[in-house]
DNA sequence: TTGCTCCTCACGTCACGTGAGGTGGC
DNA sequence: TTGCTCCTCACGTCACGTGAGGTGGC
């Protein structure tokens, strides 16, 4: 049974990638090719352009070359996983230039307009712009498949739920810090607890996406402003979780 | 009047490039601030804050920082230009973007129902993803300024029937070969008059973009291969072209 | 035999990242 | 005075690009 095998030339061309990059890949062991000619040729199998495949959806993702190759290796990776995590993503980024097409069509219509733009749009549009590129550098392709295996148990009916429920958890929150409520009290605690409740529900109390969500907002405040969030709130929930523990 | 002014670190915050980015524009001489402080701080001025996001588009349409700065040195390109350009290749990106859905979709369904998945479906899938990138490589800002130009000079109405009468001349050449007619068959030559118009109706002539198109063409053939376009048709519409100039 | 594809070095490049060591404003 | 933000070197890094020089299959 002779099955089919292509050389490095032909994989480049029916790929898009440059016949550089599949020596590349072979270099630092990510794709090797089934087998060698006995020139010496690369033969790349069926299997290979599987594994094409799916480092081709991780470097879409964002992910370093050796991340790529260590997720590879776990037993529990599927290509469906893979495609699925790919999946996901797509999604999220088409919607983010959805919201970039509008924001650079009302920039348009103002300038077309001859209209002073105001410097906080330009701003508002470039931070669109970098989220695009930014979901792609917070998370390990682990903690990525985690949050997916997570949304998928919770199921997508569960997903909307917490979803929907936030921006009134952060309302009523900051509703109890400008009162200026004790942390301590009992109403704020109950809040804070179903706080606790939403993010673990998100994360599955999975330490490290937990940690990479902190330095996310951390880092990029817009990201959380964007939902009602600041430093001063977060400081805020922060002492009633302290108190909660005590 | 004392105009509003940003330092690096507001500027990085509020756009999301890093510090570092913005020190590497200045090195470059790509964005330099408007003043400095008398300590040697970088201040940034609102026109700055509007350069920038010329850069960030210019940037996502995947140009190179040394292309950027010479394109932006144009009296003739404003502002708006760069946001048409931006949004024109958004919409060509969130095009690909559904096609790229709908084969991983169908790879997903695939492998879900635990069915082969032949290697065409992944090369086909990866084709995609690499025209996405590709787009990117291929015109220098100024052709692809030169490009869209022209589209809004023709108008949408007659870019839709040059891009529809493009089918229907691909087939009746191919017929025409495959038939075994001479390309100097005065039909033949009818149909290459024809050709030279509509690639004259899409690049205006330039000699520049036609050339980076036959370079496309020639080293990526998956690209004409969606168009029905083979090197076998390359070759023959190439020698009724020569037929009609002598 | 010619032309094309393949091979292995190995240095170059682009756009920053990442400290190192030090100064200025609130 | 402490802490934060800023400054200027300057070397490091990632994912290849780009020849250089040479071999093998149709």
């Amino acid at each position: 049974v002779a099955e089919t095998r292509w050389t490095v030339g032909e994989l480049a061309r029916r790929t898009g990638l440059s016949v550089r990059t599949l020596h590349h890949y072979d270099e630092i062991g990510l794709l090797s090719p089934a087998r060698r000619s006995e020139a010496g040729y690369r033969l790349y199998s069926a299997a290979d352009v599987v594994r094409l495949q799916q480092i081709k959806s991780l470097r879409e993702l964002g992910f370093p070359l050796e991340e790529i190759r260590t997720f590879l290796q776990r037993p529990d990776i599927s290509p469906l996983r893979v495609v699925e995590l790919h999946l996901a993503r797509l999604r999220e980024e088409m919607a983010l230039q959805r919201d970039l097409c509008t924001r650079l069509e009302a920039i348009a219509a103002h300038l077309a307009a001859a209209e002073e733009v105001s410097a906080d749009e330009f701003f508002r549009t470039m931070e669109v712009m970098s989220m695009m590129d930014r979901v792609k550098t917070y998370y390990t392709p682990e903690q990525l498949e985690a949050l997916e295996q997570r949304r998928q148990q919770l199921g997508e009916d569960e997903v909307r739920r917490v979803e929907q429920a936030w921006p009134e958890l952060i309302a009523a929150m900051r509703a109890e810090m400008e009162g200026g409520t004790d942390p301590a009290d009992p109403r704020v605690q109950t809040l804070a607890v179903q706080w606790k409740g939403l993010v673990e529900a998100f994360t599955g109390g999975d330490e490290g996406i937990t940690g990479a969500l902190g330095t996310m907002y951390r880092t990029e405040p817009e990201v959380g402003a964007r939902f009602g969030l600041d430093g001063e709130l977060f400081a805020y929930v922060e002492r009633a979780m302290d108190a909660v523990s005590s």
